[in-house]
DNA sequence: GGTAGACCTGGACGC
DNA sequence: GCGTCCAGGTCTACC
């Protein structure tokens, strides 16, 4: 067994990356609540499949990974577990915002801000793609479906798969899909997705290091098929842009019952509460503490 | 710019 | 076991 560990910046609490939001249950992710290991099927650039763990360490994150790697393959995986967690993600500005807001009080103390991610923005986007217009089931049971069609096995445990690259799914059709992941009307935004960067047309990692402006750079994501202002403010956060809100019916709700009584209200009621927030609107909704949850 | 309806799946419910 | 209803964002057509 290889260990690595990484050191975050400060504040930094991994149980808050891994309940950030949902992307810790999704596959290849896992989560033992018992032992707070975080586990993940990686697939090394060049096709190596393992099953890494992640637990917490004094000042970051331990990977555990087994068997012998390549100073290569070592390097890869830091760079991987760095961006995942977002060890060297900075949300000072963000807690100096918060200050006298007592929503947001918890915020510095337990170190939120960071997001689970995937190793890659593709998987991210698919994953995005599969919580549209769906119960967290289904998101769960799409995410799990395509990975056990197309992923990589790993040699040791083949019931484990890894997340398939865009030419495992490019090398399908939206029909194969529709049928073996029940993405329903999903499956050839799906299919699109993968042809398109498998061939190299849309190069989606680049969006990770983009210097153009987040209003600029939503509507790039907004050009993609099947990705809305819901899909593509949820990319936005995952890449650590928090000027839009990803608004779905929950966040809908919640707004409702927090400032009007439970009245329907519309997407423009939550910006506007929110507007406030500039640059931090992203994080001040994710991690307000909502009435609605209490 | 706003609204209505179609797109799919799976869970809940009634019979 | 079967049928029906419902929740969930995006897209398109229409006003």
């Amino acid at each position: 067994m290889t260990r690595l560990t990484l050191t975050a910046r400060q504040p930094f609490n991994f149980l808050s990356v891994v309940n950030s939001h949902g992307w810790g249950q999704l596959a290849p992710f896992r989560f033992d609540p018992e032992t707070e290991t975080l586990s993940y099927v990686y697939r090394f650039a060049n096709g190596r499949v393992d099953e890494l763990r992640l637990n917490a360490a004094p000042s970051g994150v331990e990977v555990g990974v087994k068997g012998r790697h390549s100073k290569a393959e070592l390097g890869e995986l830091r760079q991987a577990v760095t961006w995942m967690a977002g060890l060297d993600q900075d949300f000072g500005p963000f807690y100096a915002a918060c200050r006298g807001e007592p929503k947001l009080a918890r915020a510095r103390t337990l170190a939120r801000g960071r997001l689970l991610r995937c190793p890659t923005l593709f998987e991210d986007a698919l994953k995005t793609l599969f919580t549209t217009n769906t119960l967290w089931a289904g998101t769960k049971n799409m995410s799990a479906k395509l990975t056990a069609a197309y992923g990589t096995p790993l040699e040791a445990d083949p019931a484990q798969r890894a997340f398939p690259t865009p030419a495992q799914i490019a090398a399908s059709s939206p029909a194969a899909i529709q049928e073996t992941v029940r993405a329903g009307y999903r499956a050839p935004a799906v299919h699109q997705l993968a042809v398109r960067v498998a061939s190299g047309e849309l190069d989606l990692e680049a969006f990770k290091t983009s210097s153009l402006p987040t209003p600029k750079l939503r509507k790039e994501l907004m050009k993609l098929n099947g990705f809305g202002p819901y899909a593509a403010a949820n990319l936005l956060m995952l890449l650590g842009r928090h000027d839009f809100i990803p608004i779905d019916s929950l966040a809908l709700s919640a707004v409702s019952v927090e400032w009007y009584r439970g009245r329907p209200v519309t997407a423009k009621h939550v910006e506007r509460r929110f507007r406030k927030w500039g640059e931090h609107r992203g994080l001040a909704f994710w991690f307000w503490d909502w009435q609605a949850d209490q």
